[in-house]
DNA sequence: CTGATTGACGTTTTT
DNA sequence: CGTCAATCAG
């Protein structure tokens, strides 16, 4: 019998037994994940067969601490394993079988954003549209919007009513096109094309259908509507679906998320049971009173009050007369209580809106010597080094990716210039083949020197010698892509790129991570190979792609949207201002999208709610923004709480070094009075 | 083909 | 104030 100390007793019994469909709706820090893990491992225990259990989480970190949980539960011994992965990877899984059903070649890539970009970009100048307004971004915005809904480029087409749109769908078939012909999927394709399998090919749906008696989904608030429809799909047999999710929690409406899948949940499933946590085991008292404050102000969502089963200390509010001093001050808070309180870094957080603000903060923290970790921040794919290597290794895997080929047919220089290359282009466009196989013709046509037609012929040459060791199943990948790195010289390349040797070294200790990022994948996986290697590192995440070493001395600094789902001793939720929290963008469609400020609320409702025992939030009067310094507004979501902060106002004054400012009164103390719209 | 210089420009979040 | 791309001189 497992205990779910959150629950009463019937509400276990509901969620332990209840076959059929059944929400959960949890407010924050009510357990919602640890009710999936229970009801899977009960499932387990009372004879159902783990394989025969799919459980979808929203991100590959919480699936894998969700399974350790799970076999922990269950005594480690079992043999046969439940499926849990998010929706992506789980496509991934459905597609590595199924894709070429859709004309798609087996060994097919995904893309990440940068080669989105590429391809969007090359799909505009294939089709001379550089100079219309639709740019690249948007042009990506839109197909992904797309996407979600379910259309491909002909239908898109048919429903475009503005002339951006109906040039963004001919874009979107262009580019649709010529990802399919490189064997190439970008990160939507991957819902978008198993939704068309399903549609389109019913025996691999009943394929599908027939894997799994029961399905679970966590986060259910953040679903958007192609993945609805895929889970839609997949339990119709048997409705024995369990999703858990926190109406007040969704912030991923930007991606298409829909707050109505688990607001209609009972219209989709009529014999849905609901079951409802409000009992809160995370924060104190004070942190959920201001938390129930700020989010009731918000429409359109189930009415739920958090209640408290903590108390303890609550939230303190400090104004820093600019951001340098507020990340000066909220640093040399933390340095206080880990080397005067002992309290271990690991439980601090700072917590931001948006990915500019944790500069400033890392550097005061290298400033005082205090590791921290910063979550998200793409850094280590960003390097120039990984992503040539990763378009090295797209092309091994799959010889159609020219845009990866295009990366690095000259990286190191080896006599392949851009005239060549864009010669070659011009003749693959214009002929719809691929770019290796007009060479002949190009070479025929004199359209490309002989120097560099031997340049070709040698580097496919070592391209294919490199694709044959990679086939060898005995020899590890590691030592495969240390070879690669040899072969084509690429530490030469650094050596005589980077004059100072400090650069060098850099360089070449990132090369080695990547190495050592390999071999930490080799060792986890069942039967590793290069392909799903790449899967792993593109469906972001996991642990093989940056090697993160757990550091119980490093605080935590991440935006609000990664901190979902983690909990923190001591959060400090920084820049509560106008323009940030809210940002700007949504406060500039507020008139038309009211709901845009919405999503903003339940993202300051998450930080709020992260935080265990203090919660300290803060805000700079004046920020320095393209060169001049601007007076900033405090945030609408201080004013909506500042009844539940007066109350609780502490100040955690006594140590000698704190900067602590007196309390906001009605109005603040910037010199901002009320009345700002 | 590299490395330095200039200019434009910037408005969010990520599986 | 930074970043990044385009541009140019060596």
């Amino acid at each position: 019998m497992l205990e779910i100390s959150s629950l009463n007793p019937s509400q276990r019994q509901a969620v332990r037994t209840h076959q059929g469909p059944l929400l959960v709706l949890a407010g924050a820090g009510t357990g919602k994940t640890r009710v999936i893990t229970y009801r899977m491992a009960d499932l387990i225990s009372t004879g159902v067969e783990a394989t025969r259990i799919l459980s979808v989480t929203f991100t590959n970190k919480a699936a894998r601490e969700m399974l350790e949980r799970t076999t922990h539960l269950l005594g480690r011994s079992l043999k046969k394993r439940p499926v849990i992965s998010t929706f992506h990877s789980w496509c991934v899984g459905i597609l590595r079988q199924e894709i070429e059903a859709l004309g798609y070649p087996k060994q097919f890539v995904i893309y990440d954003r940068g080669d989105q970009e590429s391809a969007a970009r090359k799909a505009l100048q294939v089709l001379k549209m550089t100079d219309t307004a639709l740019k690249p971004g948007d042009l990506l915005a839109q197909i992904s919007r797309w996407k979600m809904q379910g259309l491909p480029p002909d239908v898109a087409q048919e429903v475009a009513d503005s002339d951006q749109e109906q040039l963004a769908g001919m874009a979107y078939r262009r580019y649709q096109l010529s990802l399919k012909a490189s064997g190439a999927v970008d990160f939507d394709d991957l819902l978008f094309l198993t939704w068309q399998l399903f549609k389109n090919h019913p025996e691999a749906l009943a394929r599908q259908q027939e894997r799994f008696d029961f399905v679970q989904i966590d986060e259910y608030q953040d679903t958007n509507e192609l993945q609805f429809r895929l889970v839609e799909s997949i339990v119709r047999r048997h409705h024995n679906l369990c999703v858990v999710g926190d109406d007040d929690q969704s912030i991923y409406g930007w991606r298409g998320a829909e707050v109505k899948h688990i607001l209609g949940f009972q219209q989709s499933y009529p014999a849905a049971k609901i079951v409802r946590l409000e009992d809160n085991y995370r924060c104190t008292a004070p942190i959920i009173q201001l938390a129930n404050q700020l989010v009731s102000h918000n429409r359109g969502r189930h009415e739920k009050t958090l209640i408290a089963h903590k108390e303890g200390p609550g939230a303190t509010f400090r104004e820093y007369p600019d951001e340098q001093a507020e990340a000066e001050g909220v640093v040399r808070d933390i340095s206080y209580l880990i080397h005067q309180l002992n309290v271990k870094p690991c439980d601090i957080a700072i917590l931001f809106r948006t990915n500019e603000q944790p500069r400033i903060f890392e550097h005061e923290l290298r400033r005082k010597q205090i590791h921290y970790r910063l979550v998200g921040g793409q850094s280590f794919f960003d390097r120039k080094e990984i992503k040539d290597l990763q378009a090295y290794l797209k092309v091994l895997v799959n010889p159609k990716d020219d845009l990866s080929l295009l990366r690095i047919i000259n990286v190191p220089p080896r006599g392949i210039g851009d005239a060549t290359c864009e010669r070659l282009l011009a003749r693959a466009v214009k002929e719809k083949r691929r770019f290796w196989d007009v060479i002949p013709d190009a070479a025929q046509a004199g359209e490309i020197t002989t120097k560099a037609l031997n340049n070709l012929r040698q580097f496919e040459q070592q391209l294919a010698g490199v694709r044959e060791k990679f086939k060898n199943p005995s020899v590890k990948l590691s030592e495969n892509f240390t070879h690669l790195v040899e072969a084509i010289g690429y530490s030469r390349e650094i050596e005589r790129t980077y004059k100072n040797t400090e650069q060098q070294e850099m360089r070449n200790l990132i090369l080695g991570e990547f190495t050592n990022a390999i071999a930490q994948y080799e060792n986890q996986a069942k039967s590793p190979s290069l392909t799903e290697y790449l899967d792993e590192i593109s469906l972001g995440g996991s642990d093989f792609a940056a090697p993160e070493r757990p550091d119980e001395n490093a605080i935590t600094l991440m935006t609000l949207h990664s901190a979902k789902g983690l909990e923190f001793s001591r959060v400090y939720l920084v820049g509560l201002e106008e323009g940030i929290l809210p940002h700007k963008r949504s406060v500039d469609e507020e008139f038309e999208k009211p709901s845009s400020i919405e999503e903003e609320r339940r993202l300051c409702y998450v930080g709020i709610t992260r935080a265990k025992d203090h919660l300290t939030i803060t805000r700079p009067q004046s920020r320095i923004k393209w060169g001049k310094k601007r007076e900033t507004k405090p945030s609408r979501f201080l004013k909506e709480m500042i009844t539940a902060i007066e109350s609780r106002m502490v100040v955690e004054g006594g140590h000698p070094t704190s900067a602590a400012r007196p309390p906001l009164r009605s109005g603040g103390t910037t010199s901002q009075p009320g009345g700002n719209r």
